[in-house]
RNA sequence: GCACCCGUAGCUCAGCUGGAUAGAGCGUUGCCCUCCGAAGGCAAAGGUCACACGUUCGAAUCGUGUCGGGUGCGCCA
């Protein structure tokens, strides 16, 4: 057991670590079976304040295979507990709990941790370098995004940032939907605007083609590069011509959406290209799954629920999904000869494992519930189950404007486009919000709410939190601490020095405890793949900053800034720069701003 | 018909991979606001965690079933 005074970074973690050796030292001392499992012991805050600073569960969990009594392991583990230089007090509590109240030494020693790392407190090691692929927004290529992708797109980038502050090693990818029928619809929507360009007088948009005024500057491109020689061509000509660079055109204005929310991927994978590029990839994954007797000719039956006009029994190449977990094979090969979308996925997913990645991540919209079962199954058959793919489905956007649902904009085709609502709000408040709920539960996104300054904004509350610490810097400056650096890195390493013992009131202690708690709170939300869990943490450490610093306000002896001592007032400023940092850590990995004032 | 997701305070939602007396915001009610940034503060009321069994020291959390809402169900992506 390490006697160390100094707190690791990860306190809990590293309690936790100081009762998994107590236990095995008791194990070894007791005679206790081998191979118990100890992964089952937490150290966690308990709910209750009044138990303590830190709870484990060691003795309840352990006390069936050590063949003991959960109150008795308890006491033996908590005597020595008790011998630890972190802990001030052990108390067990009902079925076996353990209950350790901590020496005040060791939120100092939290606060240093934070001072020590800056923004980079909290960045953790469980992931290990590991390689994860996450696969989000994939929108058609067809048109601009529109804000049911936005949510998609903000969840998977922010789900990125997460791991890679918890230390995987992250590939973001984007998987173009450019083989399918769609992109020919978008060819030739794209063509009759060429002729339009070309001055011809278009009228209606047919139906079946898109309407959007978006292919206009494709329509003015094509016309400017090939003058009028598409026209005298056959449609098996210019199709691809037009198709290209209607999809290049259409990828780049995706770009651009995307970069209005400062989402930016590593790797973009066209579909088309696993198919014309080299090998087909795709027919060498059906002859592997092939060769591994994973597909067979077959009849499926007619599908329940909506009738389906076209159906026609016919005999198909099977995946044999059900083999994997699935609920029905599923075919490859559409009755035309080309590949379903499914079969391209599939190819898509094996050539992510043979790239090396062995843990996968993809976000889908709640309308692709359904397909997530047979993406596994493939993934499972296509690797021999050494990867896993983890699906997160983000569920439905209600964009309203204060509590009214928002009218579709004509312009765009028939929808509200990112672009509209980012240049409207702003990043911030999208990203924000669009973490501030569960990936799979429904969101309503309300352009008026989130760009109030009050407390019932938790973008704005968030953000004022940090900005109010740099507030509270500058009134330091002119009224107690004159020499306070300005520059961040300046100011922490100032702060580092301040006699951080001096903070001793319970409400500055429950604050840094909640810092405490960062790292741990990182890691569980990175391992659960759900960056939700940020924004709600820094939402309570803001209230809980807030909430401290409005006590200032009847209780003099509590502000943040006491003039006659300078002591008192640096220490309380290391604990403001301990919130200011890990308000703007977890902002950032939020891909949100922290502004260093709101006026 | 089948599969997946959801069901927690009047409303909107958290609940830290099974922990102790289930939390927050809004709304309601009652106090408070000359003071580092009042673009607020404190407090109270409000719950059969949809329902029923089961698993175990212990269940909102895991399993089975029922009810209710959403999504999807071969050659769309």
């Amino acid at each position: 057991m390490s006697d160390t005074s100094i707190a690791s970074p990860h306190l809990f973690a590293d309690v936790l670590s100081r009762v998994h050796a107590i236990c095995a030292a008791i194990a070894a001392a007791d005679n206790w079976p081998v191979g118990i499992d100890f992964s089952r012991v937490v150290v966690e805050p308990p709910r209750d304040a009044s138990h303590g600073d830190m709870a484990t569960n060691a003795a309840m969990v352990l006390a069936k295979d050590a063949k003991a009594k959960p109150r008795e392991l308890a006491d033996k583990i908590a005597e020595k507990l008790r011998e630890d230089a972190l802990v001030a007090g052990v108390d067990v509590a009902g079925p076996g709990f353990i209950n350790l109240t901590l020496k005040p030494q060791v939120w100092a020693d939290a606060l240093r941790a934070v001072l020590a790392a800056g923004n980079g407190f909290g960045k953790s090691g469980v992931g290990g370098d590991e390689k994860v692929n996450v696969e989000y927004v994939s929108a058609n290529p067809t048109g601009p995004m529109h804000v049911g992708h936005c949510r998609g797109a903000v969840f998977g980038d922010a789900l990125c940032s997460l791991l890679q502050f918890a230390g995987f090693d992250v590939t973001r990818e984007y998987y173009i939907n450019d083989a399918g029928a769609q992109v020919d619809v978008l060819a030739r929507s794209a063509f009759l605007r060429y002729r339009e360009a070309l001055g011809e007088a278009i009228g209606a948009i047919p139906d079946g083609l898109y309407p959007g005024d978006y292919l206009k500057p494709v329509g003015e491109a094509l016309a400017k590069e090939h003058g009028d020689k598409l026209l005298a061509m056959s449609d098996a000509v210019w199709l691809p011509i037009v198709r290209d660079k209607a999809i290049a055109m259409m990828m780049e204005m995706i770009k651009g959406d995307l970069a209005a929310l400062n989402i930016h991927h590593d790797v973009f994978m066209s579909e088309r290209s696993l198919i014309t590029t080299g090998n087909n990839m795709v027919a060498e994954t059906i002859d592997y799954l092939r060769a591994k007797g994973d597909i067979y000719e077959g009849r499926l039956p007619p599908p329940k629920g909506k009738p389906v006009e076209d159906y026609e029994d016919r005999e198909q190449s099977l995946f044999r999904a059900t083999a994997y977990g699935d609920d029905v094979d599923r075919p490859l090969i559409k009755s035309d000869g080309s590949y379903t979308y499914f079969a391209s996925d599939i190819a898509n997913h094996k050539n992510k494992f043979d790239r090396g990645f062995a843990n996968l991540i993809d976000v889908f919209g709640a309308d692709h519930g359904g397909y997530i079962k047979r993406m596994q199954a493939a993934v499972k058959a296509v690797t021999s189950g050494k990867a896993t793919l983890d699906v997160k489905v983000v569920q439905l956007v209600n964009l309203l404007r204060d509590g009214q649902p928002v009218k579709m904009s004509k312009r765009s085709g028939d929808f509200v486009t990112l672009r509209e609502v980012v240049d409207e709000v702003g990043s911030d408040p999208v990203r924000f919000m669009m973490l501030f709920r569960k990936n799979d539960a429904p969101l309503d996104f309300d352009m008026a709410k989130v760009l109030e300054q009050s407390k019932d904004n938790p973008v704005f509350y968030v953000q004022y939190g940090h900005a109010r610490g740099h507030s509270i810097f500058r009134n330091a400056r002119e009224e107690a601490v004159p020499d306070l650096p300005v520059a961040d890195d300046a100011r922490l390493s100032y702060l580092r020095t301040a006699d951080v013992e001096r903070l001793t009131d319970p409400a500055e202690l429950s604050l840094l405890k909640q810092l405490a708690l960062y790292p741990r709170m990182i890691e569980a939300a990175a391992t659960a793949h759900e960056p939700h869990r940020i924004a709600f943490y820094l939402y309570d450490l803001a209230s809980e900053f807030h909430a401290l610093w409005t006590k200032g306000r009847d209780l003099p002896y509590l502000r943040f800034i006491i003039n006659n001592d300078a002591e008192v007032t640096r220490a309380r400023l290391a604990m403001v720069q301990g919130v200011v940092s890990v308000l703007a850590s977890g902002l950032a990995v939020l891909g949100v701003q922290a502004p260093t004032e709101m006026r």
